[in-house]
DNA sequence: CGGTTTTGACCCGCGC
DNA sequence: GCGCGGGTCAAAACCG
């Protein structure tokens, strides 16, 4: 697991906008039953874009997680009061066994973004440098626009997504918490997947972070998070306090996953290119959540299988890069 | 009671 | 132009 391959997409972090994929295997993690595992959510917070700066990258390395119970629900943080979560997701594969512990979770899951429609990654992606806040607002605005009234006007303008990433996750619980909290605002079957995909939007305020979640039709196991937009805020300001995170004294917090035994994570992937290289990890730096840099990435060909699940991973991995996959197998 | 989830309907973009 | 699939809205239900 040394490996991280992957490529940058955010343009928030790298302007570059290369698009690419990877994924990124946190198999670290693995036997959390232990307890033992770092966690691996560490960055997601950075993935939702708060701070490239402030998260030590260390934190990984030397945030101890507590003994996390393996899969645990979303929840669950034990230090943290959490909160339940309220739902589960029904997908069968969630039905975690709770093991986990199932402290708590707040509602937010978590996880992070990704690519989404694959037209629409694909468009992003390849805008390297725009925006992003200014346009995910207006973006929402306009969308709401769409459907409450009449249509947008912008209409030579393409539906701009935000940067958005995505990775994959072995976890029982669909729903991630990665400290920030999310209200679902829609679930929709997959096709050609079993598993149904829920949309997520962070409930900051002016906050338009949208994070989807779907379970990988091939591997029930696997949960594919993807994040699109970044915070316009700080962490997650819970009133519930019910993040898995572990508030640093700049503020940041650490968020625990207290999920995963191991993880695989993808991170965005633009359909034309993928830069699987060290490049690519150089720009990771800055967008990419202190967790993923952390941790050893790799792609496994068990992950690179699950790339070419259908849904979301689709859009997700690049045909290319699921050519790779198979390569590898 | 306030916030979140559920879920059917609607809108939009895209391919045929 | 039509159908399909994805994404979002919003009312109702649910939950703490």
């Amino acid at each position: 697991m040394a490996n991280l391959s992957f490529s940058d997409e955010n343009p928030a972090v790298a302007a570059t906008g290369f698009g690419g994929g990877g994924i990124f295997d946190m198999s670290a993690c693995e036997g959390i039953s232990g307890g033992d595992s770092k966690w691996g959510s560490l960055g997601f917070m950075d993935l939702l874009g708060i701070s490239q700066d402030s998260i030590a990258p260390s934190l990984f390395d030397s945030f101890q997680p507590p003994p996390l119970l393996p899969p645990l629900p979303p929840s669950t943080s034990s230090e943290l009061h959490r909160q339940q979560l309220p739902q589960g997701h029904p997908s069968p594969a969630s039905t975690v066994p709770e093991s986990s512990e199932v402290l708590t979770n707040p509602t937010t899951p978590n996880s992070s973004s990704f690519s989404s429609s694959s037209n629409e990654a694909a468009n992003d992606i390849h805008e390297p440098t725009k925006v992003e806040d200014n346009e995910e607002q207006e973006e929402d605005q306009d969308k709401t626009k769409k459907q409450l009234n009449l249509k947008p006007k912008k209409k030579n303008q393409k539906r701009q997504r935000e940067p958005r990433f995505a990775f994959m996750t072995k976890s029982e619980v669909d729903h991630l918490d990665d400290g920030y909290r999310w209200r679902k605002y829609g679930q929709k079957a997959v096709k050609n997947s079993p598993f149904p995909r829920s949309y997520y939007r962070c409930t900051s305020a002016g906050c338009g972070v949208k994070k989807r979640v779907e379970r990988s039709s091939d591997d029930a196991t696997i949960v594919v998070t993807t994040y699109e937009g970044q915070h316009t805020h700080t962490y997650p300001i819970t009133p519930r306090g019910t993040m898995g995170i572990g508030l640093d004294p700049s503020g940041f917090s650490v968020p625990q996953p207290r999920y995963l035994h191991q993880q695989s994570y993808i991170y965005n992937s633009s359909p034309s290119s993928l830069n699987i290289s060290s490049t690519a990890t150089t720009s990771l730096n800055a967008s990419f959540p202190s967790f993923l840099r952390e941790r050893r990435f790799s792609t496994p060909s068990s992950s690179a299988s699950l790339l070419t699940d259908r849904g979301l991973l689709q859009d997700i991995v690049p045909t290319q890069m699921r050519k790779e996959a198979k390569e590898q197998h």
